[in-house]
Parts: C-alpha cells; structure tokens; sequence
DNA sequence: AGCACGCCGACT
DNA sequence: GTCGGCGTGCTC
C-alpha cells in the first residue's frame, strides 16, 4: 500500500504529493496526519495523506520512504475537505497546504495540545461491606450513593474539600473502581431561556419555501430588522437535524456574543459547536474534535468555521450576508460565502444567506433567478419600523447655526432624555478634530512616515496617524511657514462628546471607539454599562452600528450621513445605506417606537431618500442601475496588484514595467474575440502613496464579466507566480478598499 | 522550509 | 592552497 503525502511546510517548491510507503501493520487512511521522513538527513515532518493507491508511481530506481507513524487515530480530514482545499488552490490560487490548515485547528500542529482526561471514580461491589471510622470516607461514599452513579474525583473534591486521601484509600481497600474518560473543554455559551415562540404566517412560510428548495441550491432571506430572521434559522436547522444531517452557522465575530449562542444552545443543547478567536487553544481543539467526532452536528462560529468538519453537511447560513468579514484578508483570500456554496453543491445541501440589507450581488444574483428570494417584510408582533427624519445642516447653517448638532436633533435629544429614555449618536470618525491645517499658507499636517493627514485627539493634546500610530505634539505654528495660524477642522467623536456634554452637563456619556476599546473587555464593559443604564447617551463609531439591542434606546443620531457617501469608491453608496439602516436599527427594538435622524448636507441625495423610507427594493433599482452604467460590479471584476518597497523611484520603475507585461498577458488570454473586456488598466502610485515609510504603487485593473474572465484571473496569476521573488506584490479581486 | 552541492574572494 | 560566502536545486 502506497500513500501521496504533503507535508505540511508552506512552500511553492513542495507543495505536492510525495510518496511513502504505508509499513505492514499501520492503517492509513484518506486524510490521515502522519508524521514522515522527509529531506536530506531524514528530517521528520509533518504530513496529510491525500491519496492512497496500491502501486507506487514514482519512476523505477526511487524507492518511497516509510509513513513513520499516525499522529491521530483518526483522519483529520474529511475527503470533502480533501476536495475543498483541491478546488481553493485552484480558485485562490493558494498553496494546498494553506488550504488545509484553514481546516484543522492550529494546535493540532506540532503536537502541542492533548485530550484532556478525567478520573473518575465508581462504587463496587465491595461498597455494601464498607465501613470506617473516617468520617471524610463515609461523607465520600455516601455521595456516591446520594447520586447513583460515578463521579469525576474533581467533582467529589468540590463537595467534599480535602476528599482526595478519602479517595484514595477507599479505592486501596476497593471499596471504590476508578476509570478515565475524555473530557470536552467546554467555552461558555451563555444562557437564554428558550421560548420558540410561534411561527408568525410570513416565516412560516419562509420555512416551508427553503426546506423544499431542491439541493445544492441557494436562498436569500431578505428581512427587515426585527422580522425574526433568527427563529427562522433555528427552524431550519431543526429541519435539517432531522434528516439526518448536520449544518453551519456563520455570523460576524462581532456578533457572536453569548445571547447569540444562547439562542442556539437553548434550542440545540450540547449538539452544538462554537468557534470563534476568543476560545482558549483546549477550547477550539475540543470543539473541533466534538465537531469531528460527530458529537456537534451544529457548528455556530465566524469566517473560519466555514470549514468545520461537519459530515453530511446539509444546510449553511450566513447571517448578515452583506458584512465585509467574511472576506478574509490573508492568503487564501477566500470568500466564506463561495467557499460555502462549493460545499453545499458537493454536498447536495442548502445555504441561506440572510439580510436586512444584502448585498447587491446577492440580490442581484435573487433577481436573476440564480438564488430563491425570500422576504420577511414585517416585524413580529407588527412593531412598527422607527421614522426617519432627515435634518438639512445647509438649511441649519443658513438660520445661524453652526454647530454639529441640528435644532431638530437637540429637541429630539432634549425630549427623550426627559422622557428616561436612551439615545445612540454615531458618527463614522474617531478623535477630536480630522485634521490640522495652517490657515495662512494652506499647509495640511501630515505624518513623517505615511502619506497620510493626522487627526486631532484632545486627550492627548496630540496629533495622531490612524495608519502607523505615530503620535506628536500638536504645533504652535506652522511647520511650513511658521505663522501662529494653525487650526483644526472636521468633527470627530472625541469632540461630539464634548460637545453633548456641554449642551447636557446633567447627562452621563459613554464614549465607543478605537481609542476608548483599547482592551478586549472594554467592548462588552461600554455596552453592558450603557444597557444597564448607567449613560444615557452612547457615542461612538462603526462599533456601535451592530450587536447588542438595547430596549430602552428610542433616539439614534446619525452626525454626519453623507460622509461615507462621498468616498472614493463604487461600493459607497452600497456602503452608506447599509450602515444607516444598521444604525436605524438599534431605535426602538422594544415596545416604544424608535425615531432616527439623518444630519446632511446633501438632503435630496437618492440613497439618503431611500435609507430614510427603509425601502430597500428601490434602492437596489437605483444602484444597479448605476452599476450597470458604469460598468462596475456585479457587471465587471476589479483586479488590484499592490507592490510597495523601500526605493521610490525603483517601485515606479517596476510598476510601470509590470503593467506592460501584464497588459500584454491579458491581451493573450482574452484573445482577438475579447479584446474590449479589459475595460481599464492603470498604473499609478497608490492614493495613499507611502504607509510606515514603505512606498506604495498600484496597477487597477478592470475586466468585464463574460466567459473570458476565468482565463483572464489565470493570465493574472501566473504573473503572479512569475514575479513571487522580486519584491512585495499582493494581488486583490474586488478589494475592499482601494488605498 | 531546510539542507547539500557548487563555484569565487581573503585568510593561515 | 583552504575556509566560507550564499546562488541553485532537490526533497518520496
């Protein structure tokens, strides 16, 4: 029997099979973790098996090596996920092995972490005979008959303090058996009292429409917020177990707080699973292994846990479909949502994708017939959606005021303080001013190392780079010119609170941002003390857009609703209505209803009407439109090839070298018939042009989308391939930003 | 990733 | 003459 090997090294030069031989009396199975000779010296390594044959098929005269042993009694990998990593080298051009590591936990890696094993202990048929003088040794036994059946020595130990000799003895005189089990280290899921409330007849029928879906196919689940989309996944994950199969939850880091896994572990009890950054390495090993095992036919976790080793995987959601995190960022820059659709095909199961605002691929894939659109439209228990108000800051300023704050958003503020209510006030920059200038000469001060404006922060009476963390003093005059006129402009958090606090000095803030969520804790402790009442006003960033409801929140504030909307990017519109329908959210989750106000400059903006009425339909004709128009995404693909160095001018040099080259390639690859599909190529120093000292240059391609493409990314990444070794270049599909 | 083999400069 | 620099190539 012969084994094809990869050992686990990330490296182009080895990243393919080799092959052992399997020695007389080692069972080896398809996706086993094996240790192997391996290199000159015999060095051992560790590897995956990824095939199994009966003959050798390297040339005459080269004799395989033997697998030295297993290093798990089972195969680590699933042939599923054999297949999976096989299809993501290819999709993201990533090493296999890279692939394959998404699928095990880190730790199993280097052998560093164990099972861990319990004592536990049991009377024995000697126990109607026992009787002692020690007073610890009857308590111990008499617990052991109390409970009827055996105990972790660990458990007897709380009991009874200081039972450990107790134990022992009894177990000398045989009065007592002892074994050893596996124990699962278990995270805590946090608890909630299950109601399952009934089906009102819109979900109801949700249910009904994606349980008859036929497989391998895709649904999206388009709900308003506060539809009980959430009752809606439990159910179909109920539907799901009962065939027989298992399913994957994916839900934003953020969001995976205890209340979200309480829901699940109330309705599914131990057959779940969780996995997420904050386990401990014991935690995630068990849970991975409970997974494996088949213990945890549900796994509820981030990104990542798109590759759990669910067997018989018949259903994946992904909630909040739209999130950018389920991009990865690092090689393999896969897509959770792709990653997941191959899975659900190989597998002949069913993904849910679901949304208060998808994205506009999703929807645009619903449109078309390549997904089953489903709709919520209405909240449960007809709770009414909260009313938008936009207030026009230009109309503000014309009547004298040139504050932050509209009139409007004060008497609002003022009212729902008196009525003991809470408000929520977000703006989309932290720090006090976002940028210092001189006013005499225009000078704009910016950072030493990065190409980048520096922002203001008061508690610190320092300027600050949000890109490199550098920090100085603010200046008393200006660098340039050196004229007392230096001044700060833009708002940013820091100064909105400061600002609130001198409108209501009677009133209790909290702050949320990057610079007040320094630590981990810090998150959960600014929103448990704002649910608790202890602020009635919470400030923040993006931060505070998602997560927790809070019922006595009837007042959100949007400072600025255009800022986004002015980026430099096609997503932005995309961007801007999500995030304020998102915050829009967070008024009125309870009984009370919510009252949101939107502060702009450009009131009569389309996606600012449309995020005001919550009419998403309408603004996806809108967008898709101008999508359409411009050639952008979901009609075309961006590519952006990033190179940065130390030498400037080096960097042009090459860059402008590369963009022929690749030009060229794509020329090739699309041939005479698609020669108009490469709609843009540009090279050019990056917009920021220089972070942490590194230059950075850019070449921005755009193809459109026909059956061309694929040939196209192949053109892209063998370019790739040809230039790994002369310095720094990462290659981005449809990046998520551009600088 | 490692390690060996191999072909040119400054040392006992 | 040789010790060692790191370029190139291979690992079942």
């Amino acid at each position: 029997m012969y084994a094809t090997v990869i050992v686990d090294i990330a490296n182009g030069a080895v990243d393919r099979g080799f092959c052992y031989r399997v020695p007389e009396g080692l069972t080896v199975a398809l996706g086993q973790h094996v240790l192997v000779p391996f290199g000159q010296g015999s060095h051992v390594k560790e590897g995956f098996v990824i095939e199994l044959s009966e003959s050798s098929n390297l040339p005459k005269g080269v004799l395989p090596k033997d697998i030295l042993s297993c290093l798990e009694p089972y195969p680590v990998l699933l042939p599923e996920q054999l297949s999976l990593a096989n299809w993501m080298k290819e999709a993201y051009h990533c090493l296999l092995v890279d692939a394959l590591r998404l699928m095990i936990p880190a730790q199993l890696r280097g052998g560093r972490i164990h099972e861990k094993r319990e004592r536990i202990v049991a009377l024995s048929e000697e126990a109607p005979a026992f009787s002692s003088k020690s007073a610890i040794q009857k308590d111990v036994v008499a617990l052991l008959q109390k409970t009827g059946q055996p105990m972790a020595v660990k458990d007897i130990k709380a009991f009874i303090p200081g039972a450990a000799p107790a134990v022992a003895a009894l177990l000398k005189k045989g009065i007592l058996s002892e074994d050893r089990f596996t124990v699962y280290r278990k995270p805590s899921y946090g608890k909630v009292t299950d109601l399952k409330p009934e089906l009102t007849e819109e979900q109801a029928k949700v249910l009904r429409d994606f349980t008859q879906l036929p497989g391998g196919e895709t649904a999206l689940l388009y709900g308003v917020t506060g539809s009980g989309k959430t009752e809606v996944y439990l159910r179909c994950i109920e539907a799901c177990l009962n065939e027989g199969k298992g399913a994957i939850v994916l839900v934003p880091e953020i969001a995976l707080t205890p209340q979200t896994v309480g829901r699940f572990s109330a309705r599914f009890g131990d057959k779940i699973a969780v996995l997420h950054s904050r386990l401990t390495a014991g935690e995630r090993f068990d849970e991975w292994r409970r997974i494996r095992l088949g213990k945890a036919p549900i796994v509820i976790g981030a990104r990542s846990a798109i590759f759990a080793p669910v067997e018989h995987l018949g259903l994946v959601i992904i909630d909040e479909e739209h999130e950018q995190s389920y991009q990865s960022e690092s090689t393999p820059r896969y897509h959770a949502m792709d990653v997941a659709r191959r899975r659900i095909r190989q597998q002949n199961g069913r993904l849910l994708l679901g949304s208060a605002t998808p994205s506009l691929l999703s929807y645009y894939r619903a449109i078309n017939g390549s997904y089953r659109l489903l709709e919520l439209q209405h909240r449960v228990e007809n709770r009414p959606l909260p009313s938008v108000l936009i207030a026009d800051m230009r109309e503000e300023f014309l009547s004298g005021n040139n504050g932050i704050f509209s009139s409007t958003l004060l008497s609002r503020l003022k009212s729902t303080l008196d009525n003991g209510h809470q408000a929520m006030l977000f703006l989309n920059r932290r720090g006090y001013s976002t940028f210092v200038s001189c006013r005499a000469c225009g000078y704009v001060l910016c950072c030493d190392n990065c190409d980048i404006s520096m922002t203001y922060h008061k508690a610190q009476n320092a300027v600050r780079c949000h890109y490199c963390g550098a920090k100085k003093p603010l200046p008393r005059e200006c660098p340039n010119c050196h004229k007392p006129f230096i001044k700060q402009f833009g708002v940013g958090t820091e100064q909105v609170e400061e600002q609130i606090n001198a409108c209501f000095p009677e009133v209790k803030t909290l702050r949320m941002d990057a610079d007040t969520v320094t630590k981990k804790e810090a998150y959960e402790q600014i929103l448990s003390a704002f649910s608790r009442g202890e602020a009635q006003i919470l400030i923040g960033t993006q931060m505070i857009a998602k997560g927790h409801d809070f019922p006595n929140v009837t007042l959100v504030g949007v400072i600025a609703a255009d800022t986004t909307l002015n980026f430099p990017d096609y997503r932005s519109a995309e961007r801007t209505f999500q995030l304020l329908t998102q915050v829009s959210g967070r008024a009125g989750r309870d009984k009370m209803p919510g009252q949101v106000i939107l502060q702009t400059y450009l009131p009569e903006h389309p996606v600012l009407k449309f995020a005001q009425r919550q009419d998403y339909p309408s603004f996806f004709q809108y967008e898709i439109a101008q999508r359409k128009k411009s050639l952008y995404p979901p009609f075309s693909l961006f590519i952006r090839l990033l190179l940065t160095g130390k030498d400037e001018e080096e960097l042009q040099l090459r860059g402008k070298a590369y963009a022929m080259e690749l030009e060229q390639a794509l020329y090739a690859a699309l041939t005479e018939e698609g020669k108009d599909d490469l709609l843009l190529l540009l090279a050019a120093p990056a917009p920021i042009a220089r972070i942490q000292g590194q230059s950075r240059y850019q070449i921005l391609v755009k193809l459109l989308r026909t059956k061309r493409l694929p040939a196209a990314l192949h053109a892209v990444y063998d370019f790739e391939t040809a230039h790994r070794d002369d310095g720094y270049l990462k290659i981005e599909t449809n990046p998520q930003d551009m600088f």
